[in-house]
RNA sequence: GGGUGCUUAGCUCAGCUGGUUUAGAGCGCAUCCUUGACAGGGAUGAGGUCACCUGUUCGAAUCAGGUAGCACCCACCA
């Protein structure tokens, strides 16, 4: 009969549909008089293959579009790409060293070249793998974080925020990435729990033979330590290949351990430069021996320190993390090698006291990962940063702008509050080259510069400088470094409808702010805050309404996916393997809003397992014949039940949505189809074997799974349009995506309250049926005792296989009995009982029983329940224990009535 | 060193402002089911002293305080 496959493939389906998709343009959105909904895509790196946190992150906007699609709504979702600039540049300068070309070998513009190549192989890669999941995202508007308008934008912003003051250079110790070779952010800066070693170094005091009074010292609480060279202090350090760049010794004025150190000099070993000690209150008088040895140069306090003490710096190392001809020593020597070798000639030359193990946190780079980062002193373009934590923190506290889950607020918050100056120059060339313009000086040290879009305008800002009215444009020397990347994602939401560029045009006015952002809580700071700050400076304005952070994507034992673990499964396998409808599901099935999610293929399965089960409903709907003939009343009324049903979830659902409970949406659109769907409404309905239908059943049918498919479509796309097409009428161009998903009406309680008791009633039958060993196909009687009546009583008779409902005031002897709230129902057996069995069963109920009515009656006689509680609440009590009583009666009596 | 969040069936999680029969779901598990949509399926069922302690209350998985474990964020202690 049925010529479809019993298995649904999704393959040849959803390149079919994604094609008509796009054929007919429509996930295009431009501005109208409906509402719009806005998501921009957080833009992959445009160099990057997807991974399994895209494919959440990416699930989860195609969800939301889709859904607001189908509530009436413009919906807009707008991709691009990110130039990535650390990360690009890392891999195009790995990808030329495998050519044995050099970056520096290569001028700026010639590894430009190699750069747009690189992009143009392997940009959009990505883009091409969102399809192959189904996302809607409006194509025709794809940019680049450095394409024409965006480019555009980052300078225009740039120096819009130079000339308000807000951008500056200053001489700073920044986090250096030494394998890049640039500066970083804060931000950018990882630091990991590292076992390392803390190495305790002499450093001889100069010209100390003989100490005056050291007895006396050393009852003072002085730790004078001495051998056959002299007196020396020893100085804990966990980097002891930075001691040629020590230009001080440092103790607290109040420590008792070394006040005999004070005014004196100590001699730096291997070294063997004379150093002062001085004294600051900084140091911990609690940590290692006391005396903390001060390379200005190569440590953020330290430079501190060596500012307020007038200290020289030395800077030991270059830029690449070698050791550089500033040091007497180890010159050319990587610093991590230096490391080992400084420590076995120290040990050698009977310079080290002892090595101890410790544990300390090292700084890392966010993109080169096992690269250390080094503190090093030099001159970076900063934002001030104040200004926009004070734009860009109330709106959340206040909740104007929504996060999604709310505890990201304080992290936000505490961020804020503590904000620091924001290191926006790079040492890269793959990025947004910073429009600073440098002019000639007598002294290099000196710095004059203007800050202008083009060159035109440097030139002429240039010639209003006092000394510099007759300069020719190639004496301006454009600055060489480049943005950070963050500085042009932060303007995304604004610079996609090219709001700074072109600011009040249409587009901007209709779509921002933008509805949702859904990203990953690792780059809050990165990138949400930053969008928040410029969508307020810019647009005056949120650039989204409500941030829905996911969570990290782990495997099933809940470790991050990494490729050296090789726990994380290629997506486009997955699909390949389960359909882009079963992967969705499955990460939408493990995705709980806001915490981890543990990622199983079996959930995969589960989400192909479920595209089965609808396109074998569709099979069975499909099958049906329809003949003018009466509807069954048992039809009749699963009609009327699942138009409640269908009420009630809609409502559900609506509300999940309003909360980012996508998880908890699916599950019930998943219960709503397989259970009561599939199992109850469709087995009710379904006629004997190729007996036709009724046209009313057929068409409410027709109608339930229409709706269902509607309600199945923002999760699984592909083969909700698949059956759309059967089951509902349309036109070519037409898709089930533009379909409305109806607004739930008041549900019927009554009949679903019903239905419920119809169910149990069922459930009780089939018991019997199975531990008896009855075969399905007999029917069977049903006995109820006493007063019965559930409208739905012909629902029960077909689905449980019965002949009628009986009431009766003593049921038979012979029959197996079990309750429903408080009516005992029975199923005659005949000779096939075993009164021991039975008696057995009903004991264990009343000994339920008897416990439950024990608890309600132990509340009932606390006099101060009943005098204190609502009145309802002691009144539901009692209603628990009448019924309780009266469960207790019937079931005592059906004992007694077995025994005899 | 500070801060935030989490701890409920074997697993992953719901349980909103305390009272919805002595706590729910999905998966997994057990038992039974071969023709008639689907074994990628159907039916039935077993599984929990709600991390621990002490309070508040007539009443606590739910509120408060503390303990332990886990996770994350922040911080310049060599």
């Amino acid at each position: 009969m049925n010529t479809l496959a019993t298995k649904y493939d999704p393959k040849a389906v959803e390149s079919k549909w994604y094609e008509y998709w796009e054929q007919h343009d429509l996930f295009k959105s431009v501005p109208d008089e409906r509402e719009p909904y806005t998501i921009v895509i957080p833009p992959p790196n445009v160099t990057g293959v997807l991974h399994m946190g895209h494919m959440l992150n990416n699930t989860i906007q195609d969800i939301l579009i889709r859904h607001a699609r189908m509530e009436g709504k413009n919906a807009l979702w707008v991709p691009g790409t990110d130039h990535a600039s650390i990360a690009t540049e890392a891999k195009v300068v790995k990808r030329l060293a495998e050519q044995g070309i050099r970056k520096r070998d290569l001028t700026r513009e010639q590894f430009l070249e190699h750069a747009w190549a690189w992009t143009h192989e392997h940009g959009g890669i990505i883009l091409q793998q969102l399809r192959k999941l189904g996302a809607s995202c409006d194509w025709s508007r794809t940019a680049f974080t450095m394409d024409e308008k965006r480019s555009q934008s980052v300078l225009r912003v740039f120096v819009d925020l130079y000339d308000k003051g807000y951008i500056y250079r200053g001489l700073r110790m920044v986090n250096w990435d030494p394998k890049a070779q640039t500066a970083l952010s804060n931000e950018e800066v990882i630091y990991h729990d590292e076992k390392s070693k803390l190495y305790y170094l002499k450093y001889y005091v100069n010209g100390l033979t003989t100490l005056e009074a050291e007895a006396e010292l050393r009852e003072q609480g002085n730790v004078i330590h001495r051998d056959d060279k002299g007196y020396y202090a020893v100085v804990a350090t966990t980097r002891p290949e930075t001691i040629m760049g020590d230009t001080a010794m440092c103790v607290n004025p109040k420590d008792p351990k070394n006040q005999w150190l004070r005014g004196r000099q100590v001699i730096v070993p291997l070294v063997n430069r004379v150093i002062n000690v001085i004294e600051d209150h900084y140091v911990d008088i609690e940590f290692g021996t006391g005396c903390l040895k001060v390379t200005p140069a190569h440590d953020p306090n330290d430079y501190m320190l060596g500012k307020t003490h007038n200290l020289e710096s030395i800077d030991i190392f270059n830029p690449d993390g070698s050791i550089s001809t500033e040091s007497p020593l180890y010159v050319g020597m990587d610093r991590m090698e230096c490391r080992k070798v400084i420590a076995a000639d120290l040990q050698q030359a009977g310079l080290m006291e002892k090595v101890e193990d410790y544990e300390n946190k090292v700084g890392y780079s966010e993109r080169n990962p096992d690269t250390a980062v080094e503190p090093r002193l030099c001159k970076q373009w900063y934002l001030k940063m104040k200004h926009f934590a004070e734009i860009a923190l109330p709106p959340v506290m206040n909740d104007e702008l929504k996060f999604f889950p709310p505890k990201y607020k304080n992290i936000y918050k505490v961020w804020m509050e503590g904000i620091q100056d924001w290191c926006i120059s790079r040492q890269l060339w793959w990025g947004h080259r910073i429009p600073a313009y440098f002019l000639p000086t007598e002294n290099p040290d000196d710095e004059v510069f203007v800050v202008a879009l083009t060159e035109e305008e440097a030139l002429a800002k240039a010639r209003q400088i006092k000394g510099y009215e007759n300069i020719q444009p190639d004496e301006l020397k454009r600055d060489e470094n480049a943005l950070d990347t963050w500085f042009s994602s932060w303007l995304w939401p604004i610079s996609l409808f090219d709001g700074i560029n072109n600011p009040g045009n249409e587009e901007i006015k209709y779509y921002y702010p933008t509805s949702d952002l859904v990203t990953a809580p690792d780059i809050i700071f990165f990138w949400v805050a930053r969008m928040v700050m410029a969508g307020y400076e810019y647009i005056g304005e949120m650039p989204f309404r409500n941030v829905y952070f996911t969570g990290i994507v782990r495997d099933k034992l809940g470790r991050k996916m990494s490729k050296s673990l090789g726990n994380s499964p290629d997506p486009l396998m997955l699909i390949d393997k389960y359909g882009a409808d079963g992967v969705r599901m499955g990460m939408m099935l493990s995705a709980p809003a806001g915490n981890d999610i543990l990622f199983d293929e079996a959930l995969c399965e589960q989400g192909r397992n479920f595209n089965n089960k609808i396109w074998n409903a569709f099979r069975l709907v499909k099958g049906w014949e329809v003949a003018d003939i009466e509807q069954p009343e048992h039809s009749r009324l699963a009609v009327q039940w699942f138009h409640a049903v269908l009420d009630n979830t809609l409502t559900e659902i609506k509300d999940l949505f309003s909360k980012f409970r996508l998880n908890e949406a699916l599950m019930a659109v998943y219960r709503l189809f397989w259970e009561e769907f599939s199992a109850w409404y469709l087995e009710i309905v379904k006629p004997a074997y190729q007996q036709p239908i009724d046209a009313k059943t057929m068409d409410a049918t027709l109608y339930f799974f229409d709706t269902l498919l509607r309600l199945l479509h923002p999760f699984m796309p592909f083969i909700t349009e698949e059956l759309w097409q059967h089951i509902a009428e349309r036109n070519d161009g037409e898709s089930i995506m533009y379909a409305r998903i109806p607004e739930p009406g008041q549900p019927d309680t009554a009949l679903l309250s019903a239905m419920t008791q119809a169910k149990e009633i069922v459930g009780g039958v089939r018991n019997v049926r199975k531990s008896k060993n009855l075969p399905n196909r007999e029917e069977l009687a049903l006995q109820v005792v006493g007063e019965f009546s559930n409208p739905l009583a012909p629902i029960i008779v077909k689905t449980a296989g019965l002949s009628g409902i009986e009431c009766v005031d003593t049921k038979d002897a012979t029959a197996a009995a079990f309750l429903v709230g408080t009516t005992e129902f029975a199923v005659p057996l005949g000779n096939n009982i075993n009164v021991e069995e039975e008696i057995a069963k009903l004991e264990a109920d009343l000994k339920y029983a008897q416990g439950f009515l024990a608890t309600v009656e132990k509340k009932l006689s606390n006099e101060r329940f009943v005098a204190n509680a609502p009145e309802a609440v002691v009144a539901a009590e009692r209603k628990k224990q009448a019924d309780a009583q009266s469960k207790i009666a019937t079931l005592t009596e059906a004992i007694a009535a077995l025994r005899r």
